[in-house]
DNA sequence: GTTTAATTTAAACAATTGTTTAATTTTGTA
DNA sequence: TACAAAATTAAACAATTGTTTAAATTAAAC
């Protein structure tokens, strides 16, 4: 599927605002509104709303292709290829926040039969590459065995997704005014919380 | 705020209908016809839609009052009182999974104007609680330095909303299909998981 | 320059939305 | 039983929803 210019203009409108407002939550008057397009120009170049939301998912997951295959076959210790992985996720969700945000609103609508996929494949590749590092790891008597290993990003997004979510109370915990301070809070202390935890879960201490 | 029996049948469909399909979703038109009621005695009893969402956020907080002071005085190690807490958390928010999918839902929707200081604020009490009992174990000796204790939470719930949202990826990796599959694994796998995790992170190895 | 196709527009469409009205029924009280 | 308050109803309200229409404009092809 290939967009043109205004149609990715539509698509990035759309996304900030079903991000924002929820897919219910938002009309196509807005979207057109602020894409400074008419209301028909959806319909015309999209089918309908919600393939529009279909777009929006196709759009940003044909650019999100990960690269953590790349990872698997370089030769750092398995503990650093973890610290990798997770820097990785943390930066990438936080990149691409508003299309998670879209996903995770969307996913479990009942009403909403929408095809979420190709996310769903996305993970379970993900999880293959976070496997066999962790056996890796094992193997070379670093890592504890026994550890679930497709519980592990839960952990990590999960946390990223909550803490995104509650912004009001950890800006008024830790004193995050602008988008900016929650930005480099993410980027240094969450991601490494994050990354403390999983290693003290995983590799044994020295 | 004192509900009788048919609001609170009321609030009760309403809670599931929100959960499923998020505010914008549901219209009072099926919460009517689900509660078996004209439409009218929602504007009646509540007042309006928005209105309604209140009521079910009021009325569950107050159905919700944490026992964790409890478990401060109580003569047991801090390994094990923080075990308690996280077990007492899972088995909550899952228990009301409803109310929280809604918060969830809506405390980053920037079209609304729904008051959940009572959440934050039950929030921030619990993290008092919990970071007094961090602090009581390594008085002891027992935890490591230096440990975020609020982003112990998102770690937490995080999680688990996160695992309850991707029902379908994580049905197809651990082969759970009823909701009663969904409910054990919680109950028993993701809640050792998480409490592993936490241990890993806050207690000294032996 | 003419013709055909693609784009853009304003208007209209029917359906659904949350809320209110005014009449009716039920309930409780004296 | 008679009265007043509360509960319930069907109908109507105006506003908004997503989508379609048919005409007008622009771009591309020949």
């Amino acid at each position: 599927m290939e967009f043109n210019d205004k149609q990715i203009e539509i698509l990035q409108v759309a996304e900030k605002l079903f991000a924002e407002k929820g897919f219910d939550g938002t009309s196509v008057r807005e979207i057109a509104k602020l894409a400074s397009i008419n209301i028909a120009m959806i319909s015309y170049y999209f089918g309908s709303k919600e393939k529009l939301l279909e777009s929006i998912v196709l759009h940003r997951i044909g650019n999100m292709g990960l690269r953590l295959e790349n990872l698997l076959h370089e030769d750092i210790s398995p503990i650093l290829k973890i610290e990798r992985i997770i820097e990785y996720y943390i930066l990438q969700v936080n990149k691409n926040k508003h299309i998670h945000q879209i996903v995770n609103l969307e996913i479990s609508n009942k009403k909403r039969d929408i095809n979420f996929d190709s996310f769903k494949d996305l993970k379970k590749n993900n999880l293959k590459i976070v496997t066999s590092i962790v056996n890796e790891g094992q193997k070379q008597g670093l890592f504890k065995p026994d550890v679930n290993v497709a519980l592990l990003s839960p952990l990590i997004i999960g946390s990223l997704v909550y803490f995104n979510m509650n912004k009001s109370l950890y800006g008024d915990l830790f004193g995050l005014k602008t988008e900016e301070d929650f930005d480099n809070y993410i980027k240094t202390e969450l991601l490494q919380h994050i990354q403390k935890t999983i290693k003290a879960l995983l590799v044994y201490e020295n």
